[in-house]
Formats: C-alpha cells, sequence, structure tokens
DNA sequence: TACTTGGCTTCCGTTCAGTGGAAGGGGTGG
DNA sequence: CCACCCCTTCCACTGAACGGAAGCCAAGTA
C-alpha cells in the first residue's frame, strides 16, 4: 500500500481517461487516492514540468508536454505509417469512418481513425480500447488471436447493445466464417445506428485489422468489401517491403 | 539543484525528443543528469506503470500508457476535429500531403497531418516545431501574429536551404502579399525539392493555417490555392458553428 | 452583515522513502 | 585472459515527502 512518490505522481496522470479528461484538484486527489494536501504538491510539480495544465475553470487537464511525448511512442508506428495513406485511399473510396487497429490482450487497441463529414454514432477515438467481440476489428482480430485469447474473451461476452452477440457458440460460427471469408461484419453490436466491415492486415501473420462503420450495409457490402481488401492488400505489402 | 523525485522523474521522460526516441540507461542518466543507479531505480518504476517500455534491444522508449494518456491532451482538440474531415477532402482532391498549424510563440506546431503514398521530402510530424519564416504554414501564421512575433522572428531568420528568405525586408514584403492575397507559398525553402501553399483558416481572426506539400508549385498553383481555400472555410464555418 | 459550506492553498515537525557509491554480473572484443 | 562497458543490486544514511490542521476565498443562505 505504501505508494512511492514516483507511483503517487503517475496515479495523478493514471486518474485521467476518456471519460474524464479534465478534472478538478478534489476530483483528482480522490481518483488517484490521495490526501487533498499530497496531491496538490503532486500536481503542483506536474503542472510546473508541463505534464498537466490548468484551465481558465481551475480544471487539470493532461498538459502539452505528455502529447508531445506521447507522439514519441513507437505505438505500432510502422504499422501506422505504412498504413496512413491507404486509410486515405478507403475513406475516398468509401466517404466511411476508418479504423485501424490492433489486438491489445483482449481488446481492440484503435491505433488509427479517420473520421468523414458525416459521422454514425461511432464511440471509438484513436487510443480507446473496445471488447473484441462487439467490433468488426474485434471479431478479425480475435478470429487469428492464440487460443487462449479466444477462450479468455469467450468467458466474458457482456452485451453492449440489444444486438450484441454474447451467445458463446454464435460468435465461434462467425469467427469460422470470418477466416473463410476473409471479413468479419458487424450490425448494431457496438453502438445503435451503426454497422460495420472488417478485413485481416498483414504480411505474414495477421498483425492488424481495417474496418469502416457505415450506416447500413445491406446496400453495397460487395463493393466495400472489396475496397477494404485492396487497402489491406496494399498495407500488407508496404509492411513486408518495409523490412 | 537539489531536484524533488517527482522532478527528477520527468526529466528521465524529458530525456526523450524527437531525435532520442529510444534510449539506453545510461544514456537516459546522463541526459537527465541523474546518477545510474538511480536513474535505473525511477526507469524501473516508470516502466512498471506503462510510462516507459523496453526493447529486445535493452533500449528504453516511451510506453504505450503515455500514448493513451497525450491522446487525452487538449491540443487544439476543438480544432483538429473540426479539420479532420475536410483535411481528408484536401488530400483527396491534391493528393498532396496536408498540414494543419498553429503558431506557438515563435514557431511553428504541427497538429494534424496528413501524408500521401508519394511524398515529397517533408520534415514535419504531427507535434513537431518549425521555424514561422520557412514554412508556407509559417509564413501565414507570421502574417496575421501580433507585432511583438513578428519582430523576434525577424530578428534571426535563420537558413535551412540555399532558398531560404533570410532578409527582413523581403520575408516583410511577402507577409504583405500574404494578407493581400490571401495565401502563402515557399519554394524549397524548408527542404529541397519541397514547395508549399498555405491558408489561414478561422472563423474570426486567423487561428491556424492549412497547407500542402507539392513537389513543384508552377503547374497548378490556382487550383490548389482554390482547394486549399474550400477546405479552410469549410473549417471555419465548422468552429463557427461549434461555439 | 453574519454564518455555512466546499473547494483550494499553505505551513511545518516528523519520519520513512529515496539516495547513490560501491560491488557484483554478463557480454564483447582485443 | 584481461579490459572495458553497460546493467543490476545492495544498504546505511539523510533530507525530501508527508499530510493533518489551519487559513483562504467565493458562493450560497438566513
Amino acid at each position: 500500500m505504501a505508494a512511492s512518490v514516483t507511483s503517487r505522481a503517475l496515479d495523478v496522470l493514471g486518474a485521467f481517461d476518456a471519460e474524464h479528461r479534465s478534472l478538478t484538484l478534489s476530483e483528482l486527489a480522490r481518483r488517484a487516492g490521495l490526501p487533498l494536501a499530497t496531491a496538490h504538491r503532486l500536481i503542483g510539480e506536474l503542472r510546473e514540468w508541463g505534464a498537466l495544465a490548468r484551465l481558465e475553470s481551475g480544471e487539470y487537464v493532461i498538459g502539452r508536454r505528455l502529447w508531445d511525448l506521447g507522439l514519441l511512442a513507437p505505438v505500432q508506428s510502422g504499422l501506422r505509417q505504412a498504413a496512413s495513406p491507404f486509410l486515405h485511399d478507403l475513406y475516398g473510396a468509401t466517404l466511411a469512418t476508418v479504423h485501424l487497429a490492433v489486438r491489445d490482450g483482449c481488446e481492440v487497441l484503435y491505433v488509427d481513425r479517420l473520421a468523414g463529414h458525416v459521422s454514425v454514432p461511432v464511440v471509438s477515438e484513436i487510443g480507446s480500447r473496445l471488447p473484441l467481440h462487439a467490433t468488426g476489428v474485434g471479431k478479425v482480430l480475435l478470429a487469428y488471436a492464440p487460443e487462449d485469447v479466444r477462450a479468455e474473451v469467450f468467458t466474458r461476452l457482456t452485451r453492449i447493445t440489444p444486438y450484441t452477440i454474447t451467445q458463446p457458440s454464435r460468435l465461434a460460427e462467425q469467427l469460422r466464417r470470418v477466416r473463410t471469408d476473409g471479413y468479419a461484419t458487424t450490425g448494431e453490436e457496438m453502438s445503435l445506428g451503426a454497422c460495420s466491415v472488417a478485413v485481416p492486415v498483414g504480411a505474414d501473420g495477421v498483425v492488424a485489422a481495417l474496418g469502416i462503420v457505415v450506416p447500413d450495409l445491406r446496400r453495397d457490402k460487395a463493393r466495400l468489401v472489396a475496397a477494404l481488401q485492396v487497402a489491406a492488400r496494399g498495407i500488407g505489402r508496404t509492411l513486408a517491403s518495409a523490412e
């Protein structure tokens, strides 16, 4: 329980997440599990360095310096760089929200994202994590994931919308079809009004998934799948040649 | 001189920059100005939390968790969000590398960037800072910057390529033309083989600059400027309606 | 105007976590 | 085999971090 200064400072930073981008001193202290005075002092130091900033409202937010630092992280930077132009092509061809994601443990981690003008209700953002079983990219990644991951995911198929697949047998069947068909689809399983298609990406082995989100899939699924596969192949080729 | 633990830990993080994305223990210690043993222990804690990660090579890099955190920083997030679709449109129309930048003191800060397949030699990345006088977006931002910033910049017009403008009178003349014409251009002033066009962005007052980089400007400057202005107006309108 | 409430800031004596020199381990190359 | 460099671990000393308490300030209430 006795926490080191460093870990306490990090806990302060860890108090921020996608739902809590700005916090007051007392919220920060509470979320970090620190006495007010201690949090106050730590925040002061973090702020001085630029890790935190303070809004006019008095709330604290992540500072620009951490933004800078974060961009230096090699989080799939090779993949992102290789994929970038193809994501734009894909957006150009479909005008849909485009996602590039990898599997991080038992979750989908969105590493790049490209939103169009008219956006269907999409919950993902770059850096956000979502369950593997309820998203298009997630199903693709799950279909090619090691056995233990799949087993783990199957134990808790949490329901998100009325259409979320929570029955292990149904999901297993879908994953089988993903492997034979080469693409995965979802229909309002993550958020109502949003359907998705996704395909695997990789030179040898699946390293990522590429997906798009559209309001409706019935109309031109074939065209979308084709566009996705062209982009995925392009990314795969770029990745392979980069080595 | 006596540094707090927190500031030391932050100094370790601060040892990373665009030129040093991965560092060995001893490099880190040296750059952070810490004894090896101390750095070692701090790094251990940072690593445990996920702020740092270790490559197979033994070098340390910024960890995924800091990447997550950095994305939460409100660095022009309103602007980026509003601009995002228009950047894609612009890319679609021009197939050139697209930049969205703001002025940060006496430098250009690139807040978004979108690279195409064939990339001219472009040095900018998201998060990078470049001089105001040698880039297209920089000239736009400079043209609408307060007097004191302009004065400051004019005192050191460092030469980067043989074509960089280092003569204050010439730059002043160009900025005047930017204000009358509504766009700025550069020709290999930042890196050889790269020309750029940029226009101001903003509902009232210039809040950012939008630019593209192309290998050659002589051919269809007029078309590119038109495309830029359409996008810039779109962003401006989105920003205005968001308030 | 006086009182309460709630969040923020400062103070300071105690104490325990952080310190860093030194010694040990492991790989490379001469 | 030794020399060199880099990483890791140890541990006795000490000064930096701690946090309860008191003081502030602003907004709401009587």
